[in-house]
DNA sequence: TCGAAGAGTGTGTAGACAGCATGTC
DNA sequence: CTACACACTCTTCGA
């Protein structure tokens, strides 16, 4: 296919600038192949091919083009806030065109209510549901939609609102849809009404293969997929791989399926870098930068230090941001050679490496007990896609490390010759079903029966489905008082209203507010492990250890009784163990010491906190919307104390920007107790924290009170 | 008598979205 | 609904 120069492209001329000034001269051949389909024309189009083939730039013009031409505003949805920061700052540049970029999402917040002044808007699937849900009026104006990772919709839990967003957005505006190479792209780009753009154009070839461990002598064999092999030698299969690519200066991607393993072949790499020439300043600098990180617990920093000092790291989301962040830049720097990840990095933000190790095609799975599953094809392709550096490498290689003689085949025709799992309704789920509902009779005015059955003639759902379906849920949400019925008119009602606008699961709902209801005031704990115990609660695992002695910690009583199913038994004791971290939390025990006392790592506290205090929140006005004022006090008290983990006392020092937990309780401690008291007594304040930080937050104490 | 290789046993197991209220130096 | 990988201990076997 012959190229498109940007020169000769049917744009505006300030647009082919901006695309120069990045270094593009010429389309590339799926590019092309989208403007000759009508991406400038505002023709829908679902876009299939791989990762780092230039769907961004496609979703750019698509964008730019409908709102020179037509005006409206274009949303850009992603399935993670980490890639909503990154289009962000990409589509940044449009703003010369006098187009205004923002972005929305949980915790990244440019601005809500100023979003009707925006032209492009970055937000997550939930987010963009959750305002449409809102009712915000600026919303009826967006008429383009991009809707980016669209393969997210195959997830069982988070592609319901993909699939919803989907619906709607036919309903309003242009579509584009950008996907992952996917089986039934087809039948797919018919359901979006969409013309379609399919290729496994690459702009970095890649070589796939796996990597034979079986025999137990220190050599190891590459067989490629094209039939050619080659041979690494080394103590083991991924070290000697691994050592292999650093050695002609590349770079390696490490993929595990457990944070265990991840850490322990990162410290097993780094005892075999003695042979590679490193940059041992930058390197240096790096590991210092660790030891800086405010958000990291001490063992992890330790951990890292040493082994960033050797060129390598791990990479979970048991680290906390600042130590994720530290470690993805030094390794876009080529600072560090090796990182060894769990699926954090297949899906995420762009990482790419010369060469990618897949370690296990097994994974485990928590929802059925007992049950390790093959990894679908479509993440095998997330993982060998990161292979390949535009610009640095000729070539991308990705290995899967095979242990048995027999998986070999296997694995070559389950991954490597395979095509990617069809993208299927994920609708079909209880709680996902009720929840579409609401998230229409929430957003739409005067709904009836009909509307929703028109709604959900536009999912993918079977039709015989979603006909059982459309009756269990309208009973169902009419039974726990989320709608009532006003002659045709579907309304919601103050408590369904409430928890839409909550965002919180239905089932999610109608636990808290059977519990509230049967139960009187409870203790601190008990509240907390009710709110874990709901669909929305955070999961932590248990260790046997833990399992024995949870139930005999327990010092006050819960709301909800213990169970006998074995499967929900376990969830019971994780609620628990979630209760008793939480707990520690807003008593203000050092976190060095959660950590350690509960086995879990700094970004699973985050994790755990940040879900805690919505929860606490959701909490505090599901009470209060029923109008359980009891209730309603505790929470309100609990949800202010989670958000920065201090008892009850610190709670006027904390709403002070720049002071948390730490330095509340340090102030405190020497007779400051309000943020009146710090304007008060600046001098101390500065002794306290030191000079600089003391001044700035005698600061910020001032404007807090006004 | 020692050590290597092999058999048996116990243990643990990925990630990350959502509210609200305010103007970041 | 179809486990695996690893660490660790115990057992066997040969020189």
């Amino acid at each position: 296919m012959m190229c498109i120069n940007v020169d000769s492209l049917p744009i505006n001329e300030k647009i082919k600038d901006i695309l120069k000034k990045r270094g593009i001269q010429k389309l590339n051949p799926p590019q092309t192949e989208a403007v000759q389909k009508g991406l400038l024309d505002d023709k829908p189009l679902l876009i299939v091919s791989p990762t780092a083939s230039g769907k961004t730039l496609m979703a750019e013009l698509g964008m730019v083009s409908h709102l020179i031409n037509k005006g409206g505003k274009a949303v850009y949805a992603t399935p993670l806030r980490a890639l909503t920061n990154e289009k962000y700052v990409t589509f940044k540049d449009w703003e010369q065109l006098g187009l205004k970029v923002a972005m929305t999402s949980g915790d990244y917040d440019t601005d809500d209510y100023w979003l009707k002044d925006y032209d492009i808007i970055v937000a997550t699937y939930e987010k963009l549901d959750s305002l449409w849900r809102h009712n915000s009026p600026w919303i009826k104006e967006v008429d383009y939609f991009v809707l980016d990772e669209f393969h997210y919709m195959n997830d069982p839990e988070r592609g319901p609102v993909v699939e919803s967003v989907a619906v709607r957005a036919k309903r309003k505006g242009t579509i584009l849809a950008l996907s992952a190479t996917i089986g039934n792209y087809k039948q797919i780009a018919e359901w979006l009404k969409a013309d379609v753009v399919a290729t496994n154009w690459r702009p970095v070839p890649l070589k796939e293969g796996v990597l034979y461990a079986g025999n137990k002598k220190k050599d190891f064999v590459v067989m490629y997929k094209d039939g050619t092999s080659r041979k690494v030698y080394g103590e083991c299969p991924i070290v000697a791989f691994t050592l292999d690519v650093i050695s002609k200066d590349g770079q390696v991607l490490v993929f595990r399926s457990s944070r265990k393993y991840a850490e322990a072949t990162a410290v097993k790499i780094s005892q075999f870098m003695n042979f590679v020439k490193l940059n041992d300043k930058k390197l240096h600098e790096v590991a210092e930068s660790i030891k800086e990180v405010e958000d990291g617990g001490s063992n992890e920093k330790e951990a890292l230090y040493n082994l960033i000092l050797k060129g390598v790291a791990y990479h979970h989301a048991g680290l906390s941001k600042g130590l994720r962040d530290i470690i993805e830049n030094a390794f876009r720097d080529r600072i560090i050679k090796v990182i060894v990840a769990t699926p954090t990095l297949a899906a995420g933000v762009n990482l790419p490496a010369r060469a990618v190790v897949i370690g296990d095609i097994h994974r485990f799975n928590r929802k059925v007990i007992g049950f390790t599953e093959y990894i679908p094809v479509m993440e095998y392709k997330q993982m060998s896609g990161r292979a390949g550096r535009p610009g640095f490498d000729e070539y991308g290689e990705s290995v899967v490390v095979v242990r048995t003689k027999s998986e070999v085949d296997k694995v070559m025709q389950r991954y490597l010759n395979s095509d990617v799992e069809p993208l299927e309704s994920k609708l079909g789920s209880e709680s996902a079903f009720y929840s579409f509902i609401l998230s229409i009779i929430s957003s739409e005015e005067d709904v009836t029966e009909r509307t929703l059955t028109e709604y959900i003639q536009d999912t993918l759902l079977p039709k015989e489905l979603a006909k059982k379906y459309f009756k269990q849920a309208l009973n169902w949400l009419l039974d726990n008082e989320f709608i009532a019925q006003e002659g045709e008119y579907l309304t919601l009602t103050k408590f369904g209203r409430r928890i839409s606008d909550l965002y919180l699961n239905t089932f999610t709902a109608v636990t808290i507010k059977d519990v509230l209801t049967r139960n009187g005031k409870g203790c601190e704990l008990a509240y907390f492990h009710m709110l874990a115990y709901t669909p929305d609660g955070p999961l932590v695992s248990i260790t046997k250890a833990e399992e024995d002695v949870l139930l005999d910690e327990l010092d006050c009583e819960l709301f909800i009784e213990e169970p006998y199913d074995e499967y929900e038994l376990s969830n019971y004791l994780s609620s628990l163990k979630v209760a008793f971290i939480m707990r520690d939390w807003i008593e203000e025990v050092d976190e060095d010491t959660i950590l350690g006392r509960y086995g879990i790592g700094s970004g699973d506290l985050r994790a755990i906190v940040d879900t805690m205090d919505w929860l606490t929140y959701s909490g505090f006005h599901v009470a209060s919307v029923l109008g359980l004022e009891e209730h309603k006090e505790v929470l309100e008290k609990l949800h202010m104390r989670v958000k920065d983990g201090v008892k009850e006392e610190l709670i006027p020092l904390v709403k002070v920007p720049g002071i948390g937990r730490v330095r509340a309780r340090l102030l405190y401690s020497h007779g400051i107790k309000t943020p009146e008291e710090i304007i008060m007594n600046p001098e101390k304040v500065k002794q306290l924290l030191g000079p600089k930080l003391g001044e700035k937050i005698v600061r910020e104490a001032a404007r807090a009170i006004t």
